[in-house]
DNA sequence: CTTGCTCCTCCAGTCACTAGAGGATGTAGC
DNA sequence: GCTACATCCTCTAGTGACTGGAGGAGCAAG
């Protein structure tokens, strides 16, 4: 019953990743083609619905989805060598660490700024003054 | 001298937001519409550029243009009080603390990957597993 | 006056979605 | 079987926050 096949909205509602998202997914080949029922609509199994949380939590930490690409092609091919997933391991290992890196300095900054606002008025408040001083760094627009 | 006006592209150098860019942002009215010379082009005074750094700090710490607005109209009126931008502070913290928890538990298993796939045993790789159920609750994901 | 940079506007493309149109299918109640 | 309504299908276009290019005008130096 609950084993077999969800159609998208079930996978959707069970992943929290939306219908046209799902879609999109698998137009960019982040998803197989599933298979259809008769009238053409798409079943998915477990496995996809683990693969589409997978990819959700992938995005939220700000994996794009080349990345995310190769992050699953350690699980899509079991015959992969040691040493290609060790090197993608690795690399992703080292984006994540700056990833790190870089939200810890904006974290530090954040509070800093949240810290030392005294809910006073405006011209004397902590947050507006630190982004009109500007920042050290010239470098890239980074979120993450 | 230097406080007169700068071209666009003096101002770029100065404030390290880029030409198109500054041209988006009086598109978009986050910058206003400067004034112009005799051959219609954008002169930027000193306040300019004072502004075009308070964004470009503001978007290097994440926030996007509508918190950006909204931050702006905030330092426009110094009477009030900090209240409404300490919230906005507060609530990028926030968002930037949840994604740093979960890097680091990300990190700790490409880690753990990255040293099991050196001792040969890929296929039982937990990064999915990770990702799959890592993060937060949204919809259980029946097992199997 | 020519070279070469900077600037102008407008339009297209990027990434990762998101929303809508217009139509087919599946399901529950009568 | 028939109706009502939810869900699904494909396709196109829009979003945010830029980025890049075309095609042309302005300006400073040699």
């Amino acid at each position: 019953m609950r084993d077999r096949s969800f159609p998208i909205g079930a996978a959707a509602r069970a992943t929290g990743v939306k219908v046209p998202t799902i879609r999109y997914y698998e137009g960019i080949g982040l998803m197989p083609t599933v298979s259809r029922n008769a009238g053409n609509r798409r079943l998915y199994d477990a496995a996809d619905l683990r693969r589409l949380v997978f990819i959700r939590h992938a995005r939220e930490l700000g994996f794009d989805v080349e990345a995310i690409r190769t992050l699953l092609s350690l699980q899509d091919d079991p015959e992969k060598t040691c040493a290609d997933a060790h090197a993608i391991a690795r690399s992703r290992l080292a984006e994540v660490e700056v990833r790190i890196a870089r939200l810890t300095a904006l974290r530090a900054e954040l509070e800093n700024m949240a810290a030392q606002c005294a809910r006073g008025r405006i011209d004397e408040c902590r947050v507006i003054e630190t982004l009109a001083d500007g920042g050290h760094d010239h470098g890239r627009l980074a979120d993450a």
